[in-house]
DNA sequence: AAATAAATCTATAGATCTATAGAAAAAATA
DNA sequence: TATTTTTTCTATAGATCTATAGATTTATTT
């Protein structure tokens, strides 16, 4: 079990560690996004990383603590990839299908991860969440720049109430997510671009524009 | 406890019993809702409604086939409903707007089975799923024909994936419903309208269409 | 190779939680 | 009012499931 000196292992431990412990969270994540966070056991966790139960304390000082760490390691990647398409010097165009892109190729991936932090989030009491409130946050604030700089490049409506905006994307983009994830058929590259053409055309034909 | 004879009541009781039914019904839907179908005890739905915890097997005769009936319940309301505003001759638009207003409006009412359905009910064995998957794809289909009339009105796109837009429109509404249900300060109105907007114009300004 | 540290195991206490059985109370019917 | 039916209660068996303690094995360092 981890004492005080391997509790700072968990920030900066020995590459062995750190490797299993990455392995114990995508175990969580995938017994987390299957059977949710209550309907999973910690037996469910240790049996898919070929552990006993009782060793998994080793990785998580509790099941909940689990929860916390997917959530965040999800969402981490997550937002660290949204960064370097808004750091990125490109047509507004460029980086709306860049988002839909990239989240959409995060489900595909299997990255269930993301699927916990969407479903199960909530679960966790708020000490807990302080952390990935933040990074749901700068994610939302960083979308809604990118839809800003369309309104400036006059290439989306001026009226455009993008914080309402960028809330309606993430929701089709985890919509259609959670279908990717559900579904192996469906075409990853379809589904971005259709996804991209409704928030950017609506559906309405040419002629009958307000 | 429900005998052969009392089985039956469960489609067709007495009034009391069936009150008292649609009442644990929805304290189910309300506790499922509030904690996940395995975070939710029997205890925390009988206490809902003022009974003990056994008491609570004379309604439902195991745990999941009250989620089973809280996601049908659900689910049955908002179908019906849908169903009326197709079977009403009226312009596409105004049936549009119907269909999003019926969706955040359920919502908002707290209807928590609705909540329920769309979060909870793949933890339901398949065998238990066969009714509410024939109410989703009715529900979808009865979509789609109200987004075919708008095709044939020359409103919409021709080139339209209605499969797609009908799925899309279900999780913008749902991801914003689950926002209605749990920030009171939202206003309903204001969001059936930007989300009727969105679906039906995008976001792209009108001299930068295709 | 011996000593130390890391990682895993076994076994279990203690706390749930579901579902059932049978008694008791309340309501309806004869 | 007596009888039957419906509804609720109490108590509990039996099955989890989390988290911990201490032993044991494996790996690392001196």
């Amino acid at each position: 079990m981890p004492d005080t000196a391997s509790k700072l292992k968990l920030v900066s431990g020995t590459d062995k560690y750190l490797r299993k412990k990455v392995r114990a969270i995508e175990a969580a994540a995938r017994a987390f996004a299957d059977k949710g966070f209550h309907g999973a056991t910690t037996l469910d966790i240790a049996t898919e990383m070929g552990i006993q139960q009782g060793s998994l304390y080793y990785y998580f000082k509790s099941k909940e603590q689990a929860l916390q760490e997917v959530c965040e390691y999800g969402f981490e990647n997550y937002v660290t990839h949204m960064q370097k398409i808004c750091n990125k010097q490109q047509a507004f165009e460029v980086k709306m299908l860049a988002v839909v892109t990239s989240h959409l190729s995060n489900y595909r991936s299997k990255h269930s991860a993301m699927k916990v932090h969407n479903d199960q989030r909530l679960y966790l009491p708020v000490e807990r969440r302080v952390r990935i409130k933040k990074l749901g946050s700068e994610y939302r604030e960083l979308l809604e720049s990118v839809l800003q700089q369309g309104i400036e490049e006059r290439q989306l409506r001026a009226d455009l109430d993008t914080h309402f905006v960028a809330y309606s994307i993430i929701g089709i983009c985890n919509s259609w997510g959670a279908n990717l994830m559900r579904d192996d058929e469906l075409d990853l590259f379809e589904t971005i671009e259709q996804c991209s053409d409704l928030i950017l055309y609506g559906t309405v034909a040419s002629g009958n524009r307000q």
